[in-house]
DNA sequence: ACTTTAGCCTGTCGGC
DNA sequence: TGCCGACAGGCTAAAG
């Protein structure tokens, strides 16, 4: 399931394939995402060169012209390819760009994606309210406390909400707040600063070591050259409830939160 | 004003 | 073997 990694990784690896291109032909097979492609996007979209790829929290973004541009969700089982002639249309295929013969294809059995265009994309609603980049050097302890005081909402919920910090799904949550030593569950407003500095550096942390690795890869995703996925980062709480703590060998417990399950340490996460 | 919940989807897996 | 419910998950709108 893409994480912001996965989307970092997807967004590097089809640019050196597309920037600059022109689009030719727009196609779409299911519009019905997590919302529903545009109408006759095609009209507006054909013909337009793409004039670069950004990433932001877990949206990708292409620039088209003026401050026009496409926005790219993958959900959580979507991926992107690129192909480099015509080949038979496989499950789950929902929309493709093509740019002369290259293609671009998206593919999501679970549909929690999205494929949305504006003719002013920075100024998009999904964009709105963003919190700040996790590597980003407005993302720190200081202000994680700031935003943590009098607010009684598990800490986990906290660096899980796109408005206070982008990126950060159910994996690097609870990997980093195992690597802080700080329960999931722990109220926001009742952690100290020096905990919340180690919080953000560990974030910074789980972040940067997938990001090496292209990702961390689970199950269904392909990235962009369609190459088997990277199952590098050894996780060491996310999905391993009841087994030994690769620290004190305490088993590990999960609790749900926010409907998510949560795995931690009892002993080594307080 | 803040926080939680429901709902969107389908593939996979464990239990019976 | 096959069926069925639980679960996975980001994000928003609506409810609390």
């Amino acid at each position: 399931m893409p994480e912001l990694p996965e989307v970092e990784t997807t967004c590097l690896g089809l640019a050196p394939f597309i920037t600059n291109k022109v689009i030719t032909e727009f196609r779409v097979w299911q519009p019905a995402l997590r919302w529903p492609i545009p109408d006759h996007l095609a009209s507006c979209i054909e013909g337009d060169r793409i004039r670069g790829l950004r990433r932001r929290g877990k949206y990708l973004l292409f620039d088209l012209k003026g401050s026009s541009g496409l926005l790219i969700h993958l959900g959580m089982s979507g991926s992107l390819r690129i192909l480099t002639e015509a080949q038979p249309k496989s499950k789950h295929v929902h929309w493709q760009l093509n740019f002369g013969n290259l293609l671009l294809r998206y593919r999501d059995p679970r549909r929690f994606g999205a494929l949305l265009y504006s003719t002013q994309l920075d100024q998009h609603p999904l964009l709105g309210n963003l919190g700040p980049e996790p590597l980003a050097d407005d993302f720190d302890g200081d202000y994680l406390y700031q935003y943590s005081r009098r607010r009684k909402r598990a800490v986990k919920n906290v660096i899980m909400d796109g408005g206070v910090v982008v990126g950060i799904g159910n994996i690097y949550a609870a990997e980093a707040l195992f690597l802080a030593g700080i329960h999931p569950a722990r109220a926001a407003g009742a952690i100290g600063l020096n905990r919340y500095q180690a919080l953000a550096t560990t974030i910074k942390a789980v972040i940067h070591a997938a990001l090496q690795r292209g990702g961390t890869t689970l199950k269904d995703y392909v990235d962009s050259n369609n190459q088997p996925g990277y199952f590098g980062l050894q996780l060491k709480v996310y999905g391993r409830n009841g087994q030994p703590c690769n620290s004190c060998l305490t088993p590990l417990k999960t609790i749900r939160l926010n409907q998510r399950a949560s795995t931690y340490c009892p002993r080594c996460q307080r």
